[in-house]
DNA sequence: AATTTTTTGCAACGTTGTTGCAAAAGATTA
DNA sequence: TAATCTTTTGCAACAACGTTGCAAAAAATT
């Protein structure tokens, strides 16, 4: 793990620090996204509140993570599949929001549905939110 | 309008204070959706920051405008149409949000597209943003 | 090991949104 | 219309979130 994270981490050209090695750890052993927040509380008073903030934009410019909008105004973060790149990125799936457990997931393998715009609009990126019962809530409500 | 403005306000049971007045007028001559910041604008200091915070939430409760999540994590509001009831919205029309002029547009026509979730999920409410250029900025661009 | 480059922590600041409470405005009643 | 009751507003204070500049520390390069 810790050897797959600082690959990753060189990968991208970044200073392996531990920082990024903690901060890139959390979303490797998390099963849903991660908002800033939760990394503060994860990691206690390890490093500072900026270096997070810090950290977190890197990641997304580098396509390591990328942030996912949510219906109540928080950023949160997920790792992202091999496919994106620096600057640019196609993590074109479905996000789903769960109303009991507040976990975000990413849904990889659901990619968005097309949408009919009315005459004169341009599509350039569609976003999908869903909301309701996760998985693990149906089954332990 | 003055009229259309207080009806609306009395049918929603609502005290007719000049300030729920002013903020519906911006909403009914605004094409797009508003954010606090922009009725903040609109206003000048008219009024408190904390009363259109207060007016919004107070509106959007009793089913006179929506909330509509944006990929940039800013809250905008727009009318409802007709169909809505005070704590039981049923706006299910797709967004825009106009990448050159920033506004964001209801949809009204464009219903939300059916997802195919994965087994386990149970969805609740499926929000669709789609951003790109809108019509008046791809004919003036 | 020395030097250069990058990252971090700290302090300070701005924005957004919330709450409690007294004063003001609106609704109701007589 | 005036008196009373009810709701809303403005103010102050606060908390969460996010950004920036700069010196110190850590990582990479030589
Ligand atoms: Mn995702
Ligand atoms: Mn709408
Ligand atoms: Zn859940
Ligand atoms: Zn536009």
């Amino acid at each position: 793990m810790e050897k797959v994270v600082a690959d990753t981490l060189k990968r991208s050209q970044l200073s392996v620090t531990d920082s990024r090695k903690r901060i890139l750890e959390f979303f490797h052993h998390s099963d849903g996204a991660l908002a800033h927040g939760d990394i503060e509380k994860l990691s206690g008073d390890q490093f500072d509140r900026v270096t997070i903030y810090r950290t977190l934009q890197t990641f997304v410019e580098k396509g390591i993570i990328h942030s996912i909008p949510t219906a109540d105004n928080s950023i949160r973060y997920a790792l992202c599949q091999q496919e994106c790149e620096a600057g640019h990125h196609h993590d074109n799936h479905v996000h789903f929001v769960c109303d009991s457990c507040g976990n975000t997931f990413c849904l990889n393998h659901v990619t968005i549905p097309p949408v009919q715009l009315p005459e004169g609009f341009t599509s350039k990126q569609t976003d999908v939110v869903v909301s309701g019962i996760c998985k693990k809530c149906g089954i332990n409500p």
